[in-house]
Order: structure tokens, then C-alpha cells, then sequence
DNA sequence: ATCCATAGTAATCGTTTGATCATTAGATGT
DNA sequence: ACATCTAATGATCAAACGATTACTATGGAT
């Protein structure tokens, strides 16, 4: 692919084959760590695990060599992207949202939703979780765990509040009242499936998407929570 | 891995080195041709399109190479698995349910989507959904359109009938109302990726949560479409 | 019983890919 | 200007993988 005659140093200031040669750049250990990192998660969302670190290398203008000298191996860089997605994107403002009862629970919901999707809805976030996923990762059964406990079930909690309905601890959520949280989240999850997976542009603006999707489920909760509390 | 010495006919009566090991099955064209092909789709739905073909005719009990006479590349395969999984489990009978207007309407989803999940929430299904979206095969995207087609604008204008709200001829379906379709197709595939990718075993009966989710989404429609079909 | 079309195998080729290691060169302190 | 530390390179290995080809053996027709 490339050449690299004797003369290379000759030829230095004239040479001009591809756009993307730069000389040799030494960076700090710290920077090279981050950039290889960054590199890694983009790459990896788009061609999936199996992508080669030889093309990762191409993109980041180093040899592959270099990024075996950052990480000890693949595996190990593929661990350090789940922790630059997973861990280093949770914003635990989101859980605080929740439970702020001085704000309306529609209003709530909508900018929880709003604000999750900036994260959750991007390219590299919504690809890495299903190639993860796939790969049989138990992260992302780790990470739906939490979400579980710190999203949806207070959406469940503010639900009853919202409703007059028995709080928790009076009478304790029914697994049909987290499912219908788990609704809300998969709707706006498969928004990004469209977008970013399966080619289908979305005809609307996400945000408006996620008021009529809030409104619909809040208007149905309001039919249905009541009526599946009832039961054994 | 698996030893064939010269004396190896001396104990063919002998030898169980392997639970799997048949003699050498010779079987007519077509049927070898299905069996592969019904392989092809479990073994990648697992590991995905990039499993080796080695693997798969391990798992077929016979050698790699027999797979080459049968399909003239891995791509060919592929191909194939996707006619078997998108095209060959397609149910025209799904479309008619929806149109039915002598059964409620609320009964006609719930039949719908418990019958559609019969098939679309399997292992196979789900994961090479998924696996050939990342892949970026268009194949999704057709699908996808076609469900929207023959699946989601109908439920959209069966809304509006239920509704006594406009037919589509004297004001044609907004974008959002086909949202909301979308909505009621994407909660209940969330449940197959819950199941079999991401290892989330559901804690209530499918069909049961299918019922809740038409319930919620017909009564969210109530109020959510006379609302939107108002607007500009 | 024999023939023969063809289902199936064994061996092998050329790439690709993760990983290793000896060597080179860029920045920093003195 | 020089020495030194180490970031970065280039060459290479071994295993894995898609694909090809020459050969083997099975079962139905005669």
C-alpha cells in the first residue's frame, strides 16, 4: 500500500501522496491513550467488533503496532470502549429529574427523555450497546439492571403519586407497572434503532416524538395502572 | 482435532470417539441444500455473520468444504439466510386481521401482535435482524418499509375509524399518527431484544404484556390523535 | 452384480488478523 | 549541544479463515 523509498527524506518537503501523513507525532501517554480510546468507539460503532485493528490504526494515522502498546489486546481495548460508553455517559442528573415533585410529572418526563436521548440516541451510543449486546456482554445486562432501578422504577413510583394511587410501600409495584415504564424507554430506544441501525430516517423531530410519546403513555397509564393494580 | 489413522475402517465398528460422527450421510440435493440453509440461520442468528463456515459444518457434521459446493461464497449464504428469515416468514394472513372491522378494534391488535410475535420474537429472528441491520444490509430497510406499508399506516387509519374521527381520503394520516404505530411495533420488538439479546428474562407472560401495551396505546390514542390531527 | 453421476472429503492455497520484538527517532532536562 | 527516556515504527510470526481442487465413495439405474 504504501511506499517508503531511501530517498523518503529527500522528497520530505515535496511528498504529498495522501492527505493523511503526518511526519511522526509524539504524544503524551495520557493523549495517545484518549485519542486511541475515542478512535476506538467511533470505529468500533461502525464496523462492530470484528472490525480489524489495522483499519482503527489506518484512521488514527499510527501503525498497528502502537495501539498494542497502549493495550495489552484487543479485548482489552474493547473493555475500555464499554467504559467510555456505558460508565462515562450516565448522568446522574437524570435520576434527579424524577423525583422533583414541584415540577408537573409530564413536564418531568418529557425533559428526562429529552436529555437522555442526547446521549442514548447517538450513533456510537445506540450501535456499541446492540454489537455489545449481541456479542452476548453481560454489561449491557448490568447496565439495563440500573436503568431499571434508577429510571424506571421512580417512573413507576411517580406514576402512583401522579395517579392518588397506594405508594410502594403500602402496596408494592406489580411487574406490569415497571413493563410500562420498559414501554416508554423502548419507544424512544427504537428511535435511534431507525435512525442509526436501520436507515429509517425519522420523518419528525426526536423531541416532538418523545412529548406525544410521554403524552400517549401518561394518558394510557391513567387506564391501565389502575386497573392492574387491582389484581391478585 | 479429530484423528483418521490408516487403520481407521479396521475399528469403524469400534470407534465412538465422537457422539456425532455418522458415516457419511448422502443426501439428495434439495434436502442438503435446506439443511444448511436452516443451519446458516441458527448458527449465525449466535454468533453472527462473521462465524466461520469451518464452525457451521461442524455443527452440520460435515466439512467445510461441502458447504462451498452448495453455495458459491459465504456472501451467497448469507443472502440466503435473509430470504429465510425475512421473506419466508412473512404472514400475509397478518394484514387482513388488522382490516376486519366486524371485531373490535382493540381485539384485532391484540390477535395481530400476539401472532406476529410468534415469529418475530424468536432467537433466530431478532438477532439476525439486528446482526444484518449493523451490517448495513438495505434488506432492513425494505422490511421495515413494508411493515409501515402493510402493518402501521393500516392500524393508523383503523385508529381514526375507531376514533369517528376523518378517513385518510378527507385528511390524510399525519406523520405522527403513523408514530404512534410505530410505537406499538416498537415496545413489543424491545421484548424480543430484552429475551435474546441482551439477557433480560421477562418476568410476565408475553401475550399478557402484549394486551397491556395495546390497552395503553389505544386509550393514549384517545387522547393523543384528536389532538395532533388538529395541527397544521 | 456392475456402472456411473454426483454427494462428499482431504488437502492445500493465499489472505487476513491479533500479537510480538528489535530498532528508530522525537521531545525534554541539563 | 548532548544524553536520555520512551513514543512510535517496521518487520514478522502463527493462527484463522474463505475458497479451490483433485480425489473418494455412495446409491439408484441398468
Amino acid at each position: 500500500m504504501e511506499k517508503k523509498s531511501i530517498l523518503s527524506e529527500e522528497l520530505s518537503m515535496v511528498e504529498s501522496e495522501d492527505p493523511g501523513v503526518q511526519p511522526r507525532k509524539r504524544m503524551k501517554r495520557e493523549d495517545r491513550d484518549r485519542e486511541i480510546a475515542a478512535a476506538a468507539v467511533a470505529f468500533f460503532a461502525e464496523v462492530g467488533f470484528d472490525g480489524d485493528t489495522r483499519e482503527l490504526a489506518r484512521r488514527l494515522g499510527v501503525t498497528q503496532s502502537l495501539i498494542f502498546r497502549y493495550f495489552p489486546s484487543k479485548a482489552a481495548l474493547i473493555e475500555r470502549v464499554y467504559q467510555e460508553v456505558y460508565v462515562g455517559r450516565w448522568n446522574p442528573y437524570w435520576e434527579t429529574i424524577i423525583a422533583d415533585r414541584s415540577v408537573p410529572l409530564q413536564d418531568r418526563l418529557i425533559r428526562l427523555y429529552k436529555d437522555y436521548s442526547r446521549v442514548s440516541l447517538t450513533y456510537d451510543w445506540v450501535r456499541i450497546f446492540m454489537f455489545s449486546g449481541l456479542k452476548g456482554e453481560d454489561i449491557n445486562t448490568r447496565y439495563l439492571k440500573f436503568l431499571k432501578s434508577r429510571i424506571l422504577e421512580p417512573i413507576a413510583i411517580e406514576i402512583r403519586a401522579e395517579l392518588g394511587l397506594p405508594t410502594p410501600e403500602e402496596l408494592p409495584l406489580k411487574i406490569a407497572e415497571i413493563e410500562l415504564a420498559w414501554g416508554i424507554n423502548s419507544r424512544i430506544f427504537y428511535l435511534g434503532q431507525r435512525k442509526w441501525i436501520f436507515n429509517m430516517p425519522l420523518e419528525m423531530d426526536i423531541d416532538t416524538i418523545i412529548e406525544y410519546t410521554i403524552i400517549t403513555y401518561l394518558s394510557g397509564a391513567r387506564t391501565v395502572v389502575p386497573m392492574l393494580i387491582k389484581q391478585d
